[in-house]
DNA sequence: ACCCGGCTTGACAACGTTGTCAGATGTACA
DNA sequence: TGTACATCTGACAACGTTGTCAAGCCGGGT
């Protein structure tokens, strides 16, 4: 019983008594069938637990499929969370389903499940890249599928995207620490062949110099890929011979590690932190986490209007290259004054 | 050119000079085809960026979609974040994808989405309910389509489950508090029309009664669906002419707003707190808070088993509703000393 | 010369649906 | 009475794919 086929139109109009066309029409909500005869035709459909085969029906439309798919970094992180469910919002607001999966930082996953969405005819894909060259996507844009690119800029191939001012935000934060009297401010980041990484190291560097503050290699870390990494990365700097008075954290799940490697070390209120990007309860650690705020859900937002847009058909527009301004909230640990400001 | 149509078999045939069958051998790796043809057709693959269609393969060979559903309350939620990953680790290994969306707590939305996915011929469906009664699923079930319902029990239906021992989690946090020497233990959690709230109040209310620990009503808070109602009604409690010496918050959300709230009154190291759910910062908070942790992973795990078993077509085996255990971790917050330890 | 078997290839129908078109019926008008 | 027209209904092909089956070719055995 429970592993019988579905009921077909087939069915239903066997059991209605009508034509195959008249349950189409019914279905669809197509005009121009007798009242008595649509009444049969919902019976009978009820009666039989039939549903519409978009399946088979977008087959025969030549329509899309309504459905787009989002591929990020890790699904369980706040940020990726997030921005599916920024994404989502939207989608559903125009019956379009979300196919979402985690890529973890690995090339090859990316491509095949781009090759499955694809192979599932997706009208449209939101990614975060892993890969270092998303020239592979090229046939199935030229064959219509809608791509725009968030978090990262896409590379060796010209796509829309909407990213974060990454270099603008992390110079930023650079500069609320040297405003509070730090000269040595220390950096851990994300492996640099990423390019969201890449740009908060960039931004690092250029207020770094533009500040003349220290700039020492030992003070820039870069690789930190687990929370694992990046807090024996924060335990190592503070071990320095001479450590740093403030670290800038380059992302979400470094900051955390960095608030865990200062408490063992007891130096949270000594040392400056300030972080990239928010997480939930950074107001409620002691002390809160300054930070550079990423507007997660306006990249979500703007990356799906595009991507609408495009799959409506809005070509010959160029490539748009969306970039968001980031903002800082202060909330203690960035405020923690160094040398330079006690020496008044 | 971008909006030119996907190339089909039929147009591979023609570059290729071969029959649409050759070609359909060729591409699903069907023996029996020269080297010299197979090396033709794949040749005009790639140059027309051919890519299999499933829908169309799938609607004759009457196989299944390799997708499935997976709806939970608010994918921004770690809960569901972390429950969607396990989800798709084990999906992913199967080349199943995930379509995946948030109900926040509509039953309507619920309704709708499910109705989405079986048009689009999902095979199975992860389900987190909304709806107080998941009957309307039985045509579903009956047309063969596989259903796990997660964190929450079925209503109005059998089906396969898995749950966490909510009732038995709670009233272990009820019983360390009390261990502490609390007598005064106030309950906050979601409404109750929610299984597993009501679940958790009822593991409250068994242990407020076998303890014989204080039992008012205006103790236990139910209904508190955003964060601010939870801020609220936390401080309200708080504001009681006999207030609580201690605090179970029902859930992850509920949680942090009690934590925000205590803080508000400067009470974090007075009163107590457990709470239910890990979240990933909970370690660093000041105090750190105790909780009761769910098996989330396991949840997701779990319930992605039994789906592939039941998509398999493993019928006839009896529902299964697996409840998996919680575990107290002590963080410090629930181990700050009711009026009966201060006593010795 | 004939037949047999194995190998490769292609014609055709079918999956569930819908667009096109033609047939059937009824009504109104000259 | 005949024509025109509107309304309702169904037969059929087609969407892109694959299972079935038959045809063609080749070499070898009689």
């Amino acid at each position: 019983m429970a592993e019988r086929t579905r009921a077909t139109m087939q069915h239903v109009a066997a059991l209605a008594g009508v034509s195959l066309k008249t349950v189409s029409r019914v279905v669809n909500g197509e005009p121009g069938v007798s009242e008595e005869l649509e009444a049969r035709v919902r019976d009978a459909v009820q009666r039989l637990g039939y549903r519409h085969n978009l399946a088979a029906s977008n087959l025969r439309r030549g329509r899309r499929t309504a459905s787009i798919g989002v591929l990020v970094q890790d699904l369980r992180n706040d940020f990726s969370g997030e921005l599916l469910r920024a994404v989502e919002d939207i989608a559903r607001l125009r019956g379009v389903v979300v196919m979402s999966s985690s890529l973890d930082e690995e090339p090859q996953r990316e491509v095949e499940l781009v090759r499955g969405l694809v192979e599932r005819r997706i009208d449209g894909l939101i990614l975060m890249p892993a890969t270092e060259d998303q020239s592979y996507l090229l046939p199935e844009v030229h064959a219509g599928l809608a791509v725009v690119v968030v978090d990262r800029p896409p590379r060796g191939i010209s796509l829309d995207s909407v990213t974060a001012d990454n270099a603008a935000g992390v110079a930023a934060g650079v500069d609320h620490l040297a405003a509070h009297g730090h000269r040595r401010v220390a950096f851990v980041g994300d492996d640099t062949h990423i390019p969201t990484a890449a740009d908060r190291r960039a931004g690092y560097l250029s207020a770094v110099a533009r500040l003349g503050l220290d700039d020492e290699p030992e003070l820039r870390v870069t690789g930190a890929r687990t929370p694992q990494d990046a807090e024996r990365a924060v335990a190592a700097l503070l071990a320095l011979d001479r450590p740093p008075t403030a670290i800038m954290a380059a992302r979400n799940v470094i900051t955390i590690a960095a608030v865990r490697a200062l408490r063992a070390a007891s130096l949270s209120h000594q040392i400056a932190l300030v972080g990239f990007d928010d997480f939930p309860t950074a107001d409620l650690l002691e002390p809160g986490v300054t930070l550079i705020k990423q507007d997660v859900v306006g990249l979500g937002t703007r990356a799906m209007d595009i991507l609408l847009g495009r799959m409506d058909g809005e070509a010959g527009v160029g490539w748009r290259n969306e970039v968001l301004p980031t903002t800082l909230v202060e909330r203690g640990s960035g405020e923690i004054p160094g040398p330079a400001a006690r020496r008044h």
